[in-house]
DNA sequence: TTACTATGCTACACTTAGTGTAGGTCAACC
DNA sequence: GGTTGACCTACACTAAGTGTAGCATAGTAA
């Protein structure tokens, strides 16, 4: 059994947001010790790592609940799964395109500056 | 003289965001009408343009404001506008790189489903 | 004249994914 | 006995607006 602080170390996030992550429902509430302190297992550090896994994709918190009561609900939502992270991947490259557009922007401020314009 | 609707429409915010910019001190409150209604001028629809394209590279409203004020201290501030560029770029850049470290993840994940992992 | 619609106003709540802070408990160490 | 460290709860705050409620006003249609 760990503590959270323990968790958080282990699994890569803060203390602050397992404890959101908690209040959120994407975890069930953890077990307690005698002091009130909350304990966890292997196996929800295992889960912890998962939810790592999804938000590190970019997916949106309320997503991964959904996410996370499909995988529970077995392999017959696994075609929905998949769909939900190929949208994810779209959204991803939507985003990389914007960023692009914003970094030619920025280029062309820069050039417009060293071309003598001065505001 | 333009009022809040066709000011933004002009421009491309939403109103609600004119009056934002506004609360934030990006804008000057702006003149107002008879009967109480916000007036913009030519001028003032530039600057809101301005405003606009400085958003549109990604820079924060709160820096964006620094930045008004040094565009109007002069080409003094020319070097350290040029500075806050430079690095709004490398933002930019990293967003991009992480963005793509993102994808992926995700194209990982996919794989793995294609694979016949469940879960 | 009355009713409706459009546009504007203010002030407040809400969003995301947490972070930061205040105030309190508890055990361990010196 | 005092201090440190780790934990607890609850609340406020962040960015950049958006959405809503409740109001005023002007123009148009019946």
């Amino acid at each position: 059994m760990y503590t959270i602080g323990q968790a958080a170390q282990k699994v890569g996030f803060s203390i602050g947001a397992i404890r959101f992550y908690e209040r959120k429902g994407l975890l069930e509430p953890a077990a307690r010790s005698e002091q009130n302190n909350r304990l966890y297992t292997d196996s929800e550090l295992n889960w912890l790592v998962f939810i790592k896994c999804l938000r590190e994709t970019g997916m949106r918190v309320e997503d991964i609940k959904q996410f996370a009561n499909m995988v529970m609900a077995g392999t017959a939502t696994l075609p929905e799964r998949i769909k939900i992270i190929q949208d994810q991947k779209q959204k991803l490259l939507d985003d990389i395109e914007e960023k692009k557009s914003q970094l030619v922007h920025l280029e062309r401020k820069l050039q417009r500056y060293y071309n003598g314009e001065n505001y």
